[in-house]
DNA sequence: CGAGTACTTGAAAGCCGTCAAGAAGGGTGG
DNA sequence: CCACCCTTCTTGACGGCTTTCAAGTACTCG
């Protein structure tokens, strides 16, 4: 069974096999959650970097009216904030979405982890750039892209996630999200993703099943989107 | 002349005489810039890290339709990311807003500093988690609040952070944004940004002049936005 | 099999964008 | 110093996208 951090990691920066048994190591205990468990919550004292092995998880926040934001959403491989013991509290809560194996590294292991291996520590740098990029390009789309570009923009981008982790087969792939989820990532109602969905599903794009989506017509989606990639950092610089 | 950069990363950590002269001596050598000149452009390959001394910039990025979207502002003290010579290529562009000074610090320059400062490094990271804070909150404003939260949320952020380098009068504070750059930032349309502004006086909240701002009823803005000012962390953790 | 959650659809209201036009302010050149 | 121009600001009218409210259907889990 793949360990999906690794399998991340190597995709950003070259492993040689002692980083990678290394990384293994400092993820070898991870506990089972249940889903909508919190992993953290907004308000919490930050304690060990959080690791998704398997499962989804995000990140939100609820607002005083009771509506929710999600901000991020945490697929296998993904490492919560580097860095976070220097915080006081949480500014967020953090929850699976689904059932999860999620392991915890503390700061100093880290630590250790990343001096002792610097390509490591680079692959984890850059895995922080490639999240910052994501957070802005959540930005652009709520801010100047419409409910039906925000949506197909939102499936590329996952879609894409997906795929360097190996979780994709050839047109569709594995989305534990309710509409509902859907559009609280997308600062929507669900009402309106729903007719969202059925506009891109009669255009031919793409179709949201239970649990999993489908791309009807890739280039269609990603000219609906308006979708450039590069803000994923696929592409990593060779040399330093 | 204060140097905002390490007014700002004092506010961090616990710096000594040793570190502060560290740091700007690895700013000692600003590039004087006019309003609107990029720094760097969308798909340039990243060079050195960019810290504003004087004068504010923003990230940006064009959309395919012409339309701008402000992802960022960087004001006094605010240095860019940090490990960006990771990447292959910018996937946003930065500009100046104003006339202003920048130094540029080579990653070789700036690991030095850091390892041989522990307390800046604590400083630059604690920074650094405070920007992805700032960013997150824009999407929950851009998500989840209308568009008179939104811009009350904006004011009582920008004011918060001008005020920890110094940049603030009682109740009034230098804010060199038009209406234009406003709206692109806030994911909003000039003309509404005008009504919002115009609600927001009359209700006597805030006002905006050119080139400044007045909190004219903190209470009531704060009440307005539904600011919690937790994702700035100006409180942060005493000891590791 | 029952209950709750998720999905679907329609109708109406409202927020915000678009279009248009004019006023105000600042900078530049004569 | 003034005239001119351009950017910025301001306001009104209209239209459209999205939300809200409501009701009904499908699905899943206990």
């Amino acid at each position: 069974m793949a360990n999906r951090f690794v399998q991340k990691l190597c995709g950003l920066a070259e492993l040689a096999t002692d980083d990678r048994s290394a990384i293994e190591k400092a993820t070898a205990c991870p506990r089972r959650y249940v889903a909508r468990q919190d992993l953290i919550r907004e308000g919490d004292e930050p304690g060990p970097m959080f690791v998704m092995l398997e499962g989804w998880a995000c990140r939100y926040k609820i607002l005083p009216s009771g509506t929710r934001q999600i901000m991020a959403f945490l697929m296998p491989g993904d490492a919560c904030d580097l860095h976070i013991k220097l915080l006081a509290e949480m500014d967020h809560s953090i929850q699976t979405l689904t059932p999860a194996m999620v392991a915890t590294v503390s700061r100093a292991d880290m630590q250790a982890l990343m001096s002792g291996h610097p390509n490591v520590a680079r692959a984890m740098y850059s895995a922080q750039l490639v999240d910052e990029g994501i957070m802005r390009a959540w930005i652009v789309s709520m801010g100047r892209r419409s409910s039906v570009e925000r949506v197909a923009h939102l499936i590329c981008e996952l879609y894409l996630r997906a795929r360097t982790i190996g979780l994709t087969g050839d047109d569709e792939f594995a989305l534990p999200l309710s509409q509902l989820l859907l559009a609280d990532a997308l600062g929507m109602t669900a009402v309106h993703i729903n007719r969202v969905l059925k506009e891109l599903r009669l255009a031919g794009a793409m179709a949201l099943a239970r649990g999993s989506a489908t791309i009807l017509d890739p280039v269609k989606l990603i000219q609906i989107a308006g979708f450039n990639e590069n803000y994923l950092h696929r592409r990593l610089r060779k040399a330093l």
